[in-house]
DNA sequence: ATAGTATTTAGATATTTGTCTAAATATACA
DNA sequence: TGTATATTTAGACAAATATCTAAATACTAT
């Protein structure tokens, strides 16, 4: 949960999981969208895929990431909790 | 949008938000629930506060902090986005 | 006014984080 | 095998963060 939490808490990494919502990419095409380096890019899949908000599966030299919306639902669970107020 | 990433990315401010679903609460009832400092948790106070997550209210003495939970639905439709896949 | 309680603000410090360049690893292909 | 491409790992560094103690502010009540 913190790991998720923690991955959330950057602007580019809640825009590479806006950029896979759209379609799967691989880590070369994600970084070009960025004006950030490479390696740069990396740490913050790396991130996403410790909080495992994102799944990534190699094919030949590519690497290929994607969304893993399970964890999606276990935050809106914890969200949810206060929308029901009182104990 | 950024500051309420910020404000969820601590477990003691998430612990903060979990009591204050049950109650409001003073400042210093807060501080008695954990073994950090009050000025450290007036900090986490302040980030919850200006990610509107939470509502500070003066009555003589004490300040009440209470939550506000129209935030939360904002972060619930930011992630619904991801349940419905494909653009 | 003075003393006491509640809370925040200021300033310091150690840790974490985001970024970079350079180097390492892995795959493809000529 | 050797070279090019894709991606990550390593190491460095500046900026952000969580925490602390000491001091400041605000209110209550004697």
């Amino acid at each position: 949960m913190n790991n998720v939490f923690k991955a959330l808490n950057d602007p580019t990494r809640r825009e590479i999981l806006e950029l896979l919502r759209k379609k799967d990419m691989t880590a070369g095409e994600i970084v070009e969208k960025f004006r950030i380096s490479g390696p740069s890019i990396s740490h913050h899949l790396d991130l996403l895929k410790q909080a495992k908000l994102v799944i990534a599966e190699k094919e030949g030299q590519f690497i290929y990431y994607s969304l893993n919306t399970t964890v999606v639902d276990e935050i809106m669970t914890w969200l949810l909790q206060f929308k029901s107020k009182k104990k």
